[in-house]
DNA sequence: CATCGTTATGTATTACTATACATAACGCAA
DNA sequence: TTGCGTTATGTATAGTAATACATAACGATG
């Protein structure tokens, strides 16, 4: 038998009143949104179903400090989303938390070997 | 409106061959068996069922290190179960590992604002 | 004014997870 | 040898979350 993989994951959310509100579906939602201007494409790219995604943006606008994401429908290439400064803040700020999380994580790898 | 209450959440788990392993959840159970000394009472005590309470005790045995839970039925009280060396070492490594990140959540409380 | 790809929304179905329930085995002690 | 509380195990049910599917609206552009 090969040596068995074993190694960290971890997640982090933010709740807003206890409730789920941010956490790593929404922030790769929101950057693939960055990245191809629509909603429909960014939910495909992740294997999410359109609805979900739909879904999820609806929700952090409407409990985030301001939208995060401004969609319009209809238009030169039918519509289209676009993530706002605040929603790109949240992203940067977020991805920054977890990457300091991911150092700490990376200096406990002895502790795989209890496992 | 009140102010919104917002904070942190954050999970870890350690995955064996990409399969998840260990995490939260299986710490409060191994921490409930070892005050109880019974995998039923520490399942009713985390309000969770005794079958899967039971079949996550199993697969931590068998794809650990080593036993992490040593259970027998029948004797004086009934039976029992009994919490071994390598799982308390477990048990202590991983809050260990959730304490560290919890320090690093804790200095980012300022990024709870732009939420 | 027809076309296009997207947003927007509702309903039905599937998939998964966990619980609920039921039953047997176990071994000490009275 | 009966009783006890626990471990051990299977099956059925319920609860939830996600997808699948279907349809309408939208607005620039040719």
């Amino acid at each position: 038998m090969a040596k068995a993989n074993k190694q960290f994951r971890f997640r982090l959310w933010i709740d807003v009143n206890n409730e789920k509100f941010f956490g790593p579906g929404r922030a790769e939602l929101l950057q693939l949104i960055d990245q191809t201007g629509s909603i429909s494409k960014a939910a495909k790219s992740m294997g999410m179903s359109y609805k979900k995604a739909w879904a999820m943006v609806t929700e952090m606008n409407e409990y985030g400090k301001s939208a995060y994401v401004i969609a319009k429908p209809g238009g030169e290439k039918g519509g289209g989303a676009e993530v706002t400064p605040v929603g790109k803040a949240v992203i940067k700020a977020y991805l920054k938390i977890v990457g300091r999380i991911n150092t700490v994580v990376e200096k406990e790898k002895a502790f795989l070997d209890l496992i």
